[in-house]
DNA sequence: ATAGGTGCAAAGCATTTGCCGCGGT
DNA sequence: ACCGCGGCAAATGCTTTGCACCTAT
C-alpha cells in the first residue's frame, strides 16, 4: 500500500526531473499546485496556493519558476486580457479559449480543423505557421429565445478572474 | 484651389469631430498620425511621429487620446507580444494578422469565414460572442520545396517590431 | 564542493493619474 | 465663462533582478 497524495511525486515534478532540473522544496510545492491546478491562475493565485502548502516560498520565486517551466515547453502563458499572465499546463492537445466577458469565466473547447486551417493561410502568405492563438469572449445566452440545447443550459466553467475590473 | 497635405483635416479627425470630441491641438496632430499610419504602431512610436509634428505633446497625451479613441470605437489595441499595446485604426472590414516572428514584421490577411464559425463554436458552448482575437506567427518559407506560389514570393510586409528582444 | 536556487527589497517597464494652469467651444 | 484637456511628475501594477546566503547534486 503506497501513500497517497502530498507523498507522491506530482505529475509535472516529473517532467522537471526529467528535464534534469534541480528539485528544490518550493519547485516540488509549485509543481504540485500547478498539477493539481485545472483552472487557469495567475502568479499571485499560484504563490497563494504555494504557500498555503508551504510558507517558505517567495513570489518571486514563483514568478522565476512559472518562467522557467514555460522555457521548458511544460507549462503555457496565456493573456485573457486583464493584465496578468494565466498559466496552464502544457498537455493534451490544443485547445482554445472562450471567456465570459461578465464573470471572466473560461470554458475550454476544441476545434481540430481550426489549427489546420491556420496553417494553410500562413502558407498561402509564403510562411510556415509556427504557432498561433486564439481567444473568444462571450456572453452567455440569454435563452429567452426558444431554441432548445441539447444538454443543460449550463455548460461547464471554471475560474472566476476578478470581481469586476475592467480589462486593462 | 484648396490647400493638401498638413492643412487638410484627416480622417480621424472628422471622426472626433462626429463623436463630438473637443479637437485640441495635440488631439489633431494625434489623428493625423494615426491616419497616415499604415502599420500598427505602438505609443512610444505615435509619440515619437507626433512630436516631430508638434513638439508640444507629451506621451500621457498620447496615452490618454489612444485610450480615449479606443473607447470610442474608433482605434483598436492589439497585442502582438512584446509587452507593449500597438494600434491600429478600426475601418476595413475584419482582417487577423499574421507576425513574422524572425522580423517583427505584420502580415495582415482577411478570412471571412472565421468570424462566422467562431460564432457559431460560442452559441454551441451557449454563448453570444462578444469579440475575439487571433494572432499566427509564422516564418517565412524556405522556398526550396519547388511548387512556385502565384505572384511574388515576397509578399507585402508593414512594420518592423524590435531588433531583438524577446517577447517579455 | 559548487553550480544553481531562493528571499528580500529595489529596480524596471508600460501605463495611469493627481494637480493645476490653459485652451476649445 | 466653463468644462474639459494637457504637461509634469509621482504613482501603479506586474514582473524582473542584484546581492548574499543556502541547498540539491
Amino acid at each position: 500500500m503506497v501513500t497517497v497524495g502530498e507523498a507522491m511525486e506530482s505529475r509535472i515534478e516529473r517532467l522537471c526531473i526529467d528535464r534534469g532540473l534541480k528539485m528544490t522544496g518550493q519547485r516540488r510545492v509549485i509543481a504540485r499546485v500547478l498539477s493539481d491546478a485545472e483552472d487557469h491562475p495567475d502568479v499571485e493565485e499560484l504563490y497563494r496556493r504555494a504557500t498555503a502548502l508551504d510558507s517558505r516560498i517567495s513570489v518571486a520565486t514563483v514568478y522565476r519558476t512559472v518562467r522557467l517551466l514555460e522555457e521548458k515547453g511544460i507549462l503555457e502563458r496565456r493573456d485573457f486580457g486583464g493584465g496578468r499572465a494565466r498559466y496552464e499546463a502544457t498537455e493534451h492537445g490544443h485547445h482554445y479559449h472562450l471567456i465570459d466577458i461578465d464573470t471572466g469565466k473560461v470554458i475550454e473547447f476544441e476545434d481540430a480543423e481550426h489549427e489546420h486551417l491556420m496553417r494553410q493561410i500562413a502558407v498561402r502568405l509564403g510562411f510556415d505557421l509556427v504557432s498561433h492563438r486564439m481567444e473568444l469572449f462571450g456572453r452567455r445566452r440569454s435563452e429567452v429565445a426558444g431554441a432548445p440545447r441539447t444538454a443543460s443550459s449550463a455548460p461547464p466553467a471554471d475560474e472566476p478572474i476578478d470581481g469586476g475590473g475592467k480589462s486593462r
